[in-house]
RNA sequence: GCUGCUGUAGCUCAGCUGGUAGAGCGCGUCCUUGGUAAGGACGAGGUCCUGGGUCCGAUUCCCAGCAGCAGCUCCA
């Protein structure tokens, strides 16, 4: 091992802690890391800055490929488990370490023992695998071959991966060949391409571990996943992380808190926005240009309450099918909350864990949580105690369900018990506004005559999302749907839904929103969770791609993507970090006006079954207000902007020559606001850049005495002096035209 | 929900492996009355996320919870 590179892994706060040669061990175990290499050169890099080396150069490579930012590359998830723990630097360096896998005698030992804490050592037995190849091994080219399945499978058990063994027989074993790549004795089952050997990569940097499921799929296993990015130098890579960190700043989470948009409270709840009076003012004028164009669409207007009854979210199909996703129901008998739950799961036929808090807490306060319960493994049993929990419960209630008693099996006990809920008064807070809408329609007799019937609101909805998803004002759990239902004859679907994809374009093309993908949102023919019939299924995504393919739109069809009662066509951005986030949806709908027994009466004075659309052009107001703040980096075009003008004095003595400017613009309807503090000029004009006011208008001696004011235009800076009148005329002219100069 | 990280003043963060905390910006008062991105002085402001535990002593160490961030899963 003597002039091998070793990885240094600085301690929290001192290096005691390490003997020496534990690094050269840790980068020894790395190396088996399935899918990462770890190549030793010479140079000081360090993995995130904090991971030294001494006599050499730790890289990580995998898997590359060519994005638009230059190279990425990640690791492939690890295949074994980890059982080291040490404490090490807080971040990605520990993280690395902590995963490594096991399989060469990985021993953690208990160091020391503080007054209370612990540390760890961690340290390898057996042989080196730098000690027998040294750095040559690791210069050598990265050899791709092939294997027929079945032996490729019985390599793969061999080197113990057993994930790697059930990817074979899941999915692989349909090719007659498989390719592993070897690097000296790493070998790695892996489709390629790689790199020809990692010398290749010439600056990299780790850039987040997560975990992730085994095939992407929660019920499986979760892995470990290492992201990186790498360059072929040192300033690509370094211009690459400078972009990234502008990106970042504007983010709308960030923007929000300094240009006081929109703040979250914990008080008040995680995922529901409070507008703030700047934010609010924006999303106004949005609501207001939204408003007029419906009206000019031929939409009506309408308002419905923000709660339902269950009933109704029983019959749309909601309540059931996203029941994990929302608030819990309200009943007016509390212990019909406790009998929802255990319908729910009774029907369900199993525990489920998300669902499992909630239940035990119930029964604590209901003193009937046996310790039986909690030991008890099988969820066979358990679900026979709830059920012997229910008897007590309806007991307890004098409520008589004689179906309930004679039911031999959950799934009719869950039946009988449904009956008698759906006969107690429970209320939901609404998740959609459609059911609503459609009890707007079904209010009176609709003829063919009438349709397209266009019902919009801004309906505010209320969805449980899960804590991991909340993120600022783009995933939220109240929000409020700039949303339209429109009811109508097959006849017309065509152009309705072509009409409100111009719709969409229309307000995207206004707001300079440019960079987006249209995604046409199919069923997945292999899943269950969708309801109606198939051939109205591939009628609809048939007619949808029609229409898209017929307005000369680029999109992408993607089966999965529908809603579970319909295909969709939904616009999707990107954020200041690159999610995917979709904004504006056009979904059409077969299920529904069956579900609520719609009817229309047609030219043949009988009865016939409307067609749907839901439609939003911008989502949710809040999630369409957190994109236009990264969009426009928080600078409002003038129409916008919360604050438009701002009257900047020279100094003290010009208040009131200010202040006449001032009203004079308001009196116009301009949001102008005065800054008349005695600071200095600059300070103030400052702030207002800071701000991102549009224009600023300055006065001292010269402006007041010329009836005058110079304006100072955010982007562009001074543009001389104007007589008031002239810079109205100016600005009015920018508003009215929607105009998105000066927004960078 | 899962994996990992983080949680200190209104904001952004520092606090060197345990002895009741600091900076910059912002805020307040006073001085300064100026010409297109920061004038100066003084001052106020903190349950160090919450609850347990270890210790003579915890912002610091341990456990749990909550919240935020990144990724995964989900997204009507």
């Amino acid at each position: 091992m003597t002039a091998l590179p070793f990885i240094d892994l600085t301690p929290r706060r001192e290096h005691q802690w390490f003997a020496e040669g534990i690094t050269g061990e840790i980068t020894d175990a790395l190396v088996q890391v399935p899918g990462l290499h770890v190549v030793a050169r010479d140079a000081e890099a360090v993995l995130e800055g904090r991971v030294y080396e001494a006599g050499g150069r730790v890289r990580l490579s995998a898997e590359l490929k060519r994005t638009a930012d230059g190279y990425k590359f990640w690791s492939q998830t690890f295949d074994r488990p980890m059982s080291g723990v040490i404490a090490v630097e807080q971040d990605i360096a520990a993280q690395i370490v902590k995963r490594v896998p096991s399989a060469r005698g990985w021993h953690p030992r208990k160091l020391r023992h503080q007054a209370s804490g612990e540390a760890y050592q961690a340290y390898l037995e057996g042989r080196s695998w730098f000690g027998r190849g040294g750095v040559e091994a690791l210069r050598k080219a990265i050899e791709r071959f092939e294997k027929a399945t079945a032996e490729a499978r019985g390599l793969c058990a061999d080197l113990k991966q057993k994930l790697k063994v059930e990817h074979i027989d899941d999915d692989l074993k349909q090719y007659p060949s498989l390719s592993f790549y070897r690097q000296g004795e790493f070998i790695d089952l892996c489709r390629g391409p790689h790199i020809p050997h990692a010398g290749k990569i010439g600056a990299f940097k780790v850039m987040t571990i997560a975990g992730a499921y085994w095939k992407n799929d929660s019920t499986r296993p979760q892995l470990q996943r290492l992201y990186g990015t790498a360059f072929f130098n040192q300033k690509d890579l370094d211009a690459y992380l400078t972009r990234i960190e502008e990106a970042k700043k504007r983010d709308h989470r960030v923007l929000g808190k300094q240009l006081k948009l929109f703040t979250i409270s914990q008080m008040v709840g995680s995922g529901l926005i409070l507008w703030m009076p700047k934010g609010a003012t924006v999303r106004g004028i949005l609501e207001s240009f939204i408003k007029d164009e419906l009206l000019k669409r031929g939409y009506s207007p309408v308002y419905t309450p923000h709660i339902g009854r269950l009933e109704l979210y029983r019959t749309s199909g909601h309540f059931p099918y996203y029941r994990d996703a929302q608030f819990p129901p309200m009943y007016h008998r509390p212990s019909a909350g406790t009998l929802d739950l255990c319908q729910y799961r009774l029907a369900m036929g199993e525990i489920d864990e998300k669902r499992e808090h909630d239940y035990q807490e119930y029964m604590r306060q209901a003193h009937m949580l046996p310790p039986e319960y909690l030991k008890e493994p099988s969820q066979a049993k358990k679900l026979e105690m709830m059920h012997q929990f229910v008897l007590i419960l309806l007991k307890e209630l004098h409520v008589n369900l004689p179906e309930y008693h004679r039911a031999t099996n959950h799934k009719d006990r869950a039946d009988a018990l449904l009956k008698w809920l759906m006969e107690q008064e429970g209320f939901l807070l609404k998740p959609m506004n459609c059911p609503h809408h459609i009890h707007i329609y079904k209010a009176e007799p609709r003829s063919y005559r009438d349709l397209p019937v266009r019902l919009a609101e801004f309906g505010t909805v209320y969805r449980y999302e899960q804590t991991g998803e909340l993120n600022g004002m783009t995933r939220v759990r109240g929000f409020t749907q700039d949303d339209a239902h429109l009811f109508m004859t097959p006849e017309q679907v065509e152009s309705e839904f072509r009409d409100n994809l111009e719709f969409v374009l229309f307000f995207f093309r206004t707001l300079g929103l440019t960079d987006y993908r249209v995604r046409l949102g199919f069923r997945d023919p292999a899943s269950t969770k969708y309801v109606g019939e198939a051939a109205d299924w591939d009628a609809a995504q048939t007619s949808l791609e029609k229409i898209v393919k017929s307005l000369g739109m680029s999109y992408t069809v993607e089966p999965g993507e529908a809603a579970f009662y319909g295909p969709k066509a939904d616009f999707v951005v990107k954020d200041c970090i690159g999610r995917e986030w979709q904004l504006g949806t056009v979904q059409l709908d077969y299920n529904l006006p069956k579900r609520f027994d719609l009817e229309y009466v047609g030219a043949d004075n009988k009865p016939h079954r409307p067609i749907m659309i839901h439609r939003a052009p911008f989502g949710s107001m809040e999630r369409f207000m957190g994109i236009l703040i990264e969009h426009f980096a928080g600078a409002f075009p003038l129409w916008l902007a919360p604050e438009q003008v701002r009257i900047v004095t020279v100094s003290d003595k010009f208040r009131a020559y200010g202040e006449t400017v001032e009203r004079q613009l308001r009196d116009k309807g301009f949001r102008v606001a005065g800054d008349y503090r005695p600071d200095k000029m600059g300070a103030k004009i400052r702030e207002a850049q800071l701000d991102k006011v549009p224009y600023m208008l300055i006065v001292g001696e010269k402006e007041q005495s010329a009836g005058a004011v110079a304006v100072r235009a955010r982007v562009e800076g001074d543009r001389g002096v104007k007589p008031v009148a002239e810079f109205i005329d100016c600005i009015e002219r920018e508003v009215q035209t929607r105009s998105l100069t000066a927004t960078i």
